[in-house]
DNA sequence: TATTGTTATACTCTATAACTATA
DNA sequence: TATAGTTATAGAGTATAACAATA
């Protein structure tokens, strides 16, 4: 079954690609400015912001990261800012469980009105109350079912290709 | 006027990012294993598909890569695989026409068919007909927003204030 | 044995600045 | 002078694999 897309559907697909693109291609400006943030960092912020209190390695990589190493090394960085610490998990001596420092919150609420501004210009100033509805409801549909799904296949087979293959399969 | 955004639409924002990283994550790997692709790379060919003819540098360039050397640097790796060349261009001596091989052309052909199974089992599946009308018309007005939008200001200067990276010696 | 994390390493992309050549 | 591209280079992110410690 392999069936393709209609047009339509091709269309939106490279909208919301470009679309995002360029949001987050201007978001990951105004927090580099502004902050010294990279998108990466800032979700890790937040997340912990959200949680009202510390996480593990784990629970803070879900979604945001997709390797073990690459938290490894954010969190690094934003110990080494000072905004946030690292200390052992009481329950799992395996675990490690990362705190947002009173510096680390400040800097989210020093980065976050120039975010949202970003967000509101490039993606909300066009759309109507109705739109952001739509939009609201429809996306995160989508992002359930998205995290729903496993990370796509269990990597059935590796090819190593540094550079763009040409031609025929091989 | 420092208007937050409500919580429904900084909900709507970061579940937008959220999906198309996830979307973005998985295409990243479809295409690295059906074709040795980054996304950049598709982007660029399916420009030139698109275009059914060779495109300048700049023409190419526009909204999938931020800087020009970067385009050099892909362009140059998409040359080097054979899947596009580059010339002159007859209107302009300072141009450089870039234009498909039919090796190009085919590894396009060949990788479409798995590109879209993604997007469709990945975005398309939890959405019913109304809601792709809902998403096209959506997200190509913000698109078209966006494109219209000039780069965020025209980098007025440059500050590093707080930056996780730096501060603290090691 | 399976998880949680870290380290070490290597690869790649990206961007800035300097430079060439045309318009 | 301004524009089109390239080059050189530096900086950062990311992933894989190997490894240590705990469940």
């Amino acid at each position: 079954m392999v069936e393709g897309l209609r047009p339509e559907q091709l269309r939106t697909y490279f909208a919301l690609m470009e679309s995002v693109s360029l949001l987050h291609h201007a978001v990951e400006q105004q927090l580099q400015e502004e902050g010294g943030l990279r998108y990466v960092q800032f979700q890790l912020l937040a997340r912990l912001t959200d949680a009202g209190g510390p996480l593990t390695m784990t629970e803070l990589a879900d979604g945001v990261v997709y390797s073990r190493s690459g938290l490894t090394h954010q969190a690094g960085l934003l110990a080494k800012a000072g905004l946030v610490t690292r200390g052992p998990s009481p329950d799992d001596q395996r675990a490690t469980l990362v705190t947002i420092t009173d510096t680390g919150s400040a800097l989210v609420a020093r980065v976050m009105p120039g975010h949202v501004d970003v967000a509101r210009d490039l993606l909300f100033a066009p759309l109507s109350e109705q739109d952001l509805h739509a939009l609201d409801d429809i996306i995160g549909r989508v992002r359930d079912h998205m995290r729903a799904r496993p990370p796509r296949s269990a990597a059935p087979r590796k090819r190593r290709t540094a550079q763009p293959t040409a031609g025929t399969d091989e």
